[in-house]
DNA sequence: TATAAAAACGAACATACGTTCTTTTATTTT
DNA sequence: AAAATAAAAGAACGTATGTTCGTTTTTATA
């Protein structure tokens, strides 16, 4: 056998995305065998080479893909937006909505960050560090606007992010909680913690 | 060559557990080598059978360890308080040393979940909701006695959490922001959060 | 329609892995 | 002091890994 009928090159990249997204999501970078993803794609293990370069680079594509989408998305949903509160509030609901439908995505880009070459990594680390600075700007906006209380920009806003994007450790879209009640529930927390006021 | 002078099994198996927790930590459990492992330690591959029964024994080791200190830990900050406020405030500030002190075994901790064989994921994936029981009760006092408002214990329980517990992936004990700072800005994000009173 | 390129197979390579086993030396027990 | 045990070395085993290469067949180009 040879090259099958109806193979084309864009399919079976994406193929081989979608399938390797999942296999690292599932067990890992390092655990995932190629052999493994080319038996999920209907491939022999060579010819995986046809479309990527190095494992390496698969998984670096993955990462890089998904920063790029995570910053258009967030400048998108922050458009227009002008007072900190609504901003810090429009910040939640979208980080909270796209950690729950890219999940694999975002786990992949924290957990595997020390798989990636050190040039690789020195490029995703760039990008999550703008990712944070717009969160930092709405902290520092408020902070100067008087509308928030913050001892320390940067501090904060790590605390803020690890509580929003630790959720897509545990949520299940299918369980008890719907995304609204997720979104409200958070926003609270973040704006006015738990205390009764 | 052969045994070597002054070696003894105690200071060995503790040599492994520091090394094997350490490499684990930077690397990564699959990507950590069993030869790795020895040359740290000043051994032979080999030799490391006469401590340890297999990689995934010394992987479950240093996490159940871990737990078990964890749960000890926690009970005794507790110990002694009574109003949910002052308790969610120990709680916090407990979790938030004890996760910078043992920055490695919390991150092995969660980060390694799924390197663990299901019997032994079992066992630790209980242990954790041990602990998790531990806030959400204390929230719930805290909802019982009109002091907190929470529309979901559970969640809210998770959020904190993950707020807190993602300090021990960037804090640098050498670095700009003090322990008390620390503690003092996470208290008030989970009472207060970031609106000004 | 002939030719070039793309996409697959199938076999193989060098290397690295976790682990086992035998042997040797040091320590502990009798 | 002799015997038993513990802790190390060193070699090896079977297996798995990422990757390369030559070949074959299908699709795209001229």
């Amino acid at each position: 056998m040879a090259r099958t009928a109806g193979s084309s090159g864009a399919k079976t990249l994406a193929a081989i995305r979608e399938a390797g997204l999942q296999l690292i999501y599932e067990h890992g970078y390092d655990a995932m065998t190629l052999r493994q993803l080319a038996r999920e794609v209907g491939l022999q293990p060579g010819s995986l080479y046809n479309h990527i370069a190095t494992k390496q680079e698969l998984l670096f594509d993955l990462i890089h893909n998904h920063m790029i989408l995570l910053m258009e998305s967030v400048d998108k949903a922050l458009e227009g937006l002008a007072d900190p509160v609504e901003r810090l509030k429009a910040f939640t609901a979208f980080h909270l909505t796209y950690h729950i439908e890219r999940k694999r995505e975002v786990f992949i880009g924290s957990a595997e960050l020390r798989s990636l070459d050190p040039d690789n990594r020195e490029i995703i680390v760039g990008l999550r560090r703008d990712y944070e600075d717009r969160l930092c700007a709405i902290l520092k906006a408020g902070a100067t606007n008087g509308a928030f209380v913050t001892e320390d920009v940067r501090v904060t806003a790590y605390a803020i992010l690890a509580m929003l994007t630790g959720i897509c450790t545990w949520y299940d879209p299918a369980g008890r909680i719907d995304r609204e009640a997720l979104i409200r529930i958070h926003e609270r927390l973040v704006l006015d913690g738990v205390t009764k006021k």
